[in-house]
DNA sequence: AGCGGCATCTATCCAGTGTCAAGATAAACT
DNA sequence: AGTTTATCTTGACACTGGATAGATGCCGCT
């Protein structure tokens, strides 16, 4: 990052990284101004270059999308799966999910306002990176051999996932109610809601230990 | 709805009910072509009047979607609160507010993606009525001696609110990943997700107070 | 009844956006 | 060298939201 030859030398007809130099200064305005702000124009203004420079480089405003989307998601992967090598895998992901979040709102935008139909197989391989280390962190969480059920590993990463997601949304972009901790403050309720749902994992756990495993419904 | 004059009789001058019949006419884009197809024009078009009209009821563009907001808080509220009456009422209500998100994803776009800043008062109200009717579940679900503290009804709460939104989330907008049941066969899934959580409550409750209150499942 | 105020709607205009087509420039290749 | 190709500029179009000035007709007042 910061290369040195983000603008155009202004004496140039050729920038010479256009491309990467029109991803940065997307993800400068995304993380100032929000991603409404993000205008072609906007971007090939910032750069010192022509309005329909990008056009080359980018057929649409949504292949520009595109590409940041897959970068975020790419981003975001790399956090839960560093969370992965905890011990206690799970649940220190849970946490690297809602800190991602908090850290990173307008990219959480980018990653699941996506209009989400029609992904591009790029971005689709990275959002599955970030489902197999939760898959992953479900499975050494619960041992292998209850593991072998495939549906309990379902059910299972997709509580956990919901959560996360529902608190850092509840964070980040509905806001508590009134009446309970605002922001920072509200760091411990999120724990202490996350802990219900492990709690209830365990629950699960033990009620499906002393039945028939892969037993449906 | 379906009133008599939501187009323009042709002939007169004056609409006679035009705030009305915007609304409607925005509903009915929304519905149909999805948020990022509303427009003033559009919305004016559709009802045989200049692009202008609306500007004299709604100041701004965002004035209109913040009323569309507050009838879709409204309207989910509603769901939300008739799922209350419920024996059982907690999950009863976890039910509710996923299936209200499936059956109606173009709305939980206009509540959720609202730019969240600020809401006007009467969304804010709206909103409102939704927590209270989930506090007032968790309230009955674990009886009124554990509910006297402020903080386990606080925390069960944002966890309930969680689960169903994530939940929620995951089946209309991002998408369960390859390889697990799509669509309408996702429902046991989710179904199973949430027990999760309710398992999870009455564990947490457990620990609380070994005290058994109307104890649920 | 007539008359005037005022809410409502129309007609224009402006700034901004994404996108396309045609030309200018420079780099790369033979 | 000369030609081809990638890159960038210029200019235009159709759309958006927004502002302003004027036309229209409803409603209350004398």
């Amino acid at each position: 990052m910061s290369s040195s030859r983000l603008k155009r030398p202004a004496d140039r007809y050729h920038h010479g990284d256009l491309r990467n130099a029109l991803i940065t200064q997307a993800w400068a305005i995304i993380d100032q101004r929000g991603q409404t702000a993000l205008s072609m124009r906007a971007v090939a203004e910032a750069l010192g270059v022509s309005h329909a420079a990008p056009a080359h480089h980018f057929a649409d405003k949504e292949a520009l999308l595109q590409e940041l989307r897959r970068q975020a998601w790419s981003d975001f992967a790399d956090a839960l799966e560093s969370a992965g090598d905890a011990p206690d895998a799970l649940r220190h992901m849970g946490r690297a999910y809602v800190a991602y979040a908090l850290s990173h709102p307008r990219r959480m935008e980018l990653i699941f306002r996506s209009s989400s139909s029609a992904s591009s197989p790029d971005v689709q391989s990275q959002s599955m990176r970030a489902w197999t280390a939760l898959s992953q962190a479900v499975v050494r969480h619960i041992g292998p051999a209850r593991a072998a059920d495939p549906r309990l590993v379902s059910v299972l990463s997709v509580a956990a996932w919901a959560q996360a997601h529902g608190l850092a949304m509840l964070w980040t972009d509905v806001g508590l109610p009134p009446g309970m901790p605002q922001g920072a403050a509200a760091r411990p309720l999120h724990e202490a809601a996350l802990d219900v749902l492990y709690a209830g994992m365990t629950a699960v756990l033990g009620a499906a230990s002393s039945m028939p495993q892969n037993s449906p419904t």
